[in-house]
DNA sequence: TTGAAAGCGGTACCAT
DNA sequence: ATGGTACCGCTTTCAA
């Protein structure tokens, strides 16, 4: 690095005091606007830069945020990622990744980074809170975290969500719709929050409109494509194999879709297929699927618009904001067979 | 934030010097051992944990790589992601993402930040460097830059990429050895290299193969399925239309197959369909797409390790390293109709 | 081996 | 409105 000019530096040449420097940089209002003038000149003369990380240490802050995820190759979070950046950067804070892999250690050290103030807030897109945490514990105030499209229960965090178990049924209701009454359901993993949601959704729309589920007609995924493909085999192995299949995600949709080709069975003739999460390649899959789509962009937006507001202290109660979904109808359903 | 305990407190508590006490938890060989041990415990006691912050404005390092991508939200990236952030995580690094969206402004904002001593390193995953910048012409050593995926000419940077245009031909070969002569290409934008470079490839094998390319077939897209499908529709609304496609991405061969399904051809009876990049998705794709795979993982860890070699000193010169691909036949390719 | 003290480069309080 | 200066929390000379 060559000798970076600091403030100090603008001060001489300026003839001022580095307290009036720093000031004139940050726009004071202790200052005129002759001196402002001068020390700005002096300032882009020396093509002086501010040293960031000066500054931090001194006001305390690190304008960052933690964006913390369960795996960052699921391509799920991606539009997620590019709403949480977009207002993350205007407000002037920078984006630290975070990828736990289901390791509590890593989780933990996120939290532990935050504590440390490496980051002033975080997004929490994994369920688990190492519970007890110094962090979940502000003497004053509320927690800078923001839990999306996960829940976490028992902590006063903020979270901004959507309805699993409404956009479930809303999907089960329009296979009903179309005259489908064998229908399955492939859950996500069930330990976790959201595929128990999902699946009771899908159960209570069997249930309102007076259908058997045979116990075989949930079988329970990975969200990979192939557990999709797998628990499809599973339904398709038996007598009374179901008319349409609602995927707790795009994933195992295509994956059932594609055990289904394999069988000779054509979608949505035979069999019609729902997914959920509307993953950019659902449109151009072909037959274009059928899912639930989740605002993933506004939900990135919002979730960081959240933990904007608490950081700066303008929220001291933790809210939580529900999102819309809808259910977008594309080729892989259809009427059921006769 | 509570008072947090600092390396004074811990000198009170073990009665020694804020030296020593630095000394001791940086496992400095100039403490004894009695030392070190009683030290270590008033750090625990006081649960004390170290001010990240502070230590690098003083050592004067970040700790943060910055990875910068033309959209965050291209599901090509997100392998490469995890394999930058296991490396940087290993080595004790953080990752800042960076978002370019093509806006030069935004460009030369992320080189403003490492030149700022924001970040120690950058990964580069856009084509442009915005010239002379100051980062660029370190007076000591090579500027803390690795090139991923692209390749920025009359720059002395470090790259990890890949051969595009063996890559492309190779596919094309194949299509050729599957009887298919009248072959099409979709290509990427073209004022880019890379679609430059499969366009090469792509003619090349033609021309070694001593097959004609009408001029109509070498439409260019934009790596969007939107476009695949729009280059496949302007390809069969001619006479003469192709009996494979090369596209220069798998999204837009996705694009061109979902287009042929519309006019009612099959994949891979009627037309064979190659894309390129293997994204996690082509394995389930109905068709099984085959395509050309790039080790994503292996290129992210490979582009941080040459990275970290570079902010290590360990590597003084601009090194390219080139990482193999492969053709991954799936069932979107067949022998050409009679 | 240990301690005192000088920074790293800013910001902000207290005078004037 | 401006200047002097303490301080953010740590690392690292320099002396002892």
């Amino acid at each position: 690095m060559n000798q970076r000019t600091k403030i100090k530096d603008i001060a001489r040449v300026a003839g001022v005091s580095t307290a009036t420097v720093s000031r004139a940089l940050s726009d004071s209002s202790l200052v005129t606007d002759a001196t402002r003038e001068k020390v700005r000149e002096a300032a882009n003369q020396l093509n002086y830069r501010t040293n960031v990380r000066a500054r931090n240490l001194r006001i305390q802050k690190s304008m960052a945020v933690l964006l913390v995820v369960r795996n960052m190759s699921n391509p799920f979070y991606l539009e997620i990622f590019k709403g949480v950046e977009a207002v993350a950067r205007a407000a002037g804070y920078v984006l630290l990744m975070g990828n736990t892999e289901d390791d509590p250690e890593r989780e933990a050290e996120y939290f532990d980074m935050l504590q440390d103030g490496q980051a002033d807030g975080m997004i929490l897109m994994t369920g688990a809170v190492p519970d007890g945490h110094a962090v979940l514990q502000p003497e004053s105030g509320l927690a800078p975290i923001v839990v999306a499209l996960e829940a976490v229960e028992d902590c006063d965090l903020a979270h901004v969500q959507i309805d699993n178990q409404a956009a479930a049924k809303r999907a089960v209701d329009y296979l009903q719709s179309l005259g489908h009454r064998r229908i399955a359901h492939i859950c996500g993993p069930l330990p976790e929050i959201l595929g128990r949601l999902r699946l009771d959704g899908y159960r209570t729309a069997m249930a309102e409109a007076g259908l058997e589920v045979p116990d075989h007609y949930a079988p329970v995924g990975d969200y990979s494509s192939q557990s999709g493909r797998e628990c499809c085999a599973s339904l398709f192995d038996r007598a009374d194999p179901p008319t349409a299949i609602f995927a707790a995600n795009d994933e195992m949709a295509f994956g059932a879709i594609s055990e289904l080709r394999r069988r000779g069975l054509s979608v949505p003739e035979d069999v019609s297929v729902v997914g959920f999460d509307n993953l950019f390649i659902s449109e151009s899959y072909s037959p274009a699927l059928t899912t639930v789509n989740q605002p993933r962009i506004e939900i990135g937006q919002t979730a960081m618009t959240m933990l904007l507001d608490i950081i700066s202290a303008r929220q001291s109660a933790p809210q939580t904001l529900e999102m819309p979904t809808e259910l977008v109808v594309r080729q892989s359903t259809g009427p059921a067979p006769q």
